[in-house]
DNA sequence: GATTCAATAATTTTCGAAAAAATCAGATTT
DNA sequence: AAATCTGATTTTTTCGAAAATTATTGAATC
């Protein structure tokens, strides 16, 4: 919460916009929020124009929205958002598997299985609430980026982080009110499976599948908890997923 | 040139980053160039906060690069990327249009046949030089953007202008040094005509053909202008287009 | 009560001076 | 000659005060 960080050869900018991205996809600044600079700058301790630079990427990335000059505030989060950003995702990272799964070599393998490992340690450590933990959220992302890392396209590469940055404010409201499933580590490692064994059809049939089920417990309980009347967006329209 | 630009209800940093992106596009910040504070100042007339929000908001967007604290410059241009950017282009356009194809209306007809027409017109009344035209290259993006518009995917039109954007600097180059081909009137018919009859076999196979075209035509001739001791990047590795 | 308007307050946006960092030039050493 | 150091110079980065814009309040009018 304080703030100790410093960088070495980073530039002040930068390390503000790391730590409000973090910020913003963790949900301490509110979907929709409203981002009033003296509160900012007092949170971040960086001057007027530093913070700006940092919203103005965060713009960029869809992660803000700037109005006007009538200021910023966190991006609102609602369904259609969901169901687009999830077809969106799994477009791509349909794609992105395909190749590396053609493109991999032992190191690749090997690097899956590294960070699959590290994320399975972790999760059996840190027990019931793993997924509240950062420290989760880190590994978990590098598994799944670790899976697609050989698609040779470095375009598609930033396109699936950005992606899946944005996905992380759903996925941790799908964590928050999800009841049984504890079936994530069996779901993980059957992916591995599939993809070091080449079975292309398979492999992307249960990727999409993972990544539309956090997708669909969030629009379930979504649209049980906040019927139309929510404080910004999820103004419902389910526009059942193609 | 000079600066007669203000806007009614715009910021002054959202004007500047769209000079700037414009002004990068057209080459006349050309590709790998040192980005200056001072030089950039000058010919925007706006201060170094304001320039340094546009230069962040580029670096966002690919158009710029940003390196620790030793400043920007414009991305550089390579074959490496090229075909990247090509490759990550048709798998988006593709999805893009075949959706458009499925929910598109009259409306969506009757747009594109406008925009196709606008751009026809255009291209015939300025002549051989049309492609070197600022405005050709307004309607021609609107022309390629009317076709997709009803995909129903905010994320993937947002994702697709800035694709589109990053290729016109190659889009450029290539129409340089290109010999014949006037052919590109009748392509983008045949696209219209495909894509009204909702062919959607025929309609992305033209597409496709339509977007690798560009790309083969400045690999081809860069080949030959920059053996590879080129001032920026233009590295070789072609990397069969898949 | 609702609408308009003006004055005031709150907030955002812009600016260029000042601090921090990198680069350059020349002298010194290995 | 190549490598290293040192101080001067250039360039980038940060800062908060000042300008511009939007929001609010309250009185005056319809």
């Amino acid at each position: 919460m304080a703030d100790k960080q410093k960088q070495p050869g980073e530039t002040r900018a930068a390390d503000v916009l790391h730590r409000m991205r973090l910020d913003i996809i963790n949900c301490e600044l509110q979907p929709g929020e409203k981002l009033r600079f003296e509160a900012l700058r007092a949170r971040y301790t960086v001057s007027f124009s530093t913070l700006r630079e940092a919203l103005s990427r965060l713009a960029a990335e869809s992660l803000v929205v700037a109005e006007g000059q009538r200021g910023f505030m966190v991006a609102p989060v609602s369904i259609e958002d969901l169901n687009d950003l999830t077809d969106t995702r799994v477009l791509i990272e349909n794609e992105m598997l395909r190749r590396s799964m053609r493109y991999g070599d032992d190191d690749w393998e090997a690097n899956i299985l590294a960070s699959f490992h590290r994320m399975d340690k972790m999760q059996k450590r840190l027990g019931r609430e793993y997924y509240l933990s950062e420290e989760w959220a880190a590994v978990h992302s590098a598994f799944h980026a670790s899976l697609v890392s050989e698609c040779r396209s470095p375009t598609l590469i930033e396109l699936r982080d950005k992606l899946f940055e944005r996905a992380q404010r759903y996925r941790r409201m799908s964590s928050q009110f999800r009841k049984k499933w504890r079936k994530k580590d069996v779901e993980h490692k059957m992916i591995v499976d599939a993809a070091l064994a080449r079975d292309e059809d398979l492999a992307l049939r249960l990727i999409e599948r993972h990544i539309r089920e956090t997708s669909e417990n969030v629009i379930a309980h979504a649209q049980h908890l906040f019927p139309q009347e929510t404080p910004h967006a999820f103004s419902a329209n389910p526009q059942a997923a193609e």
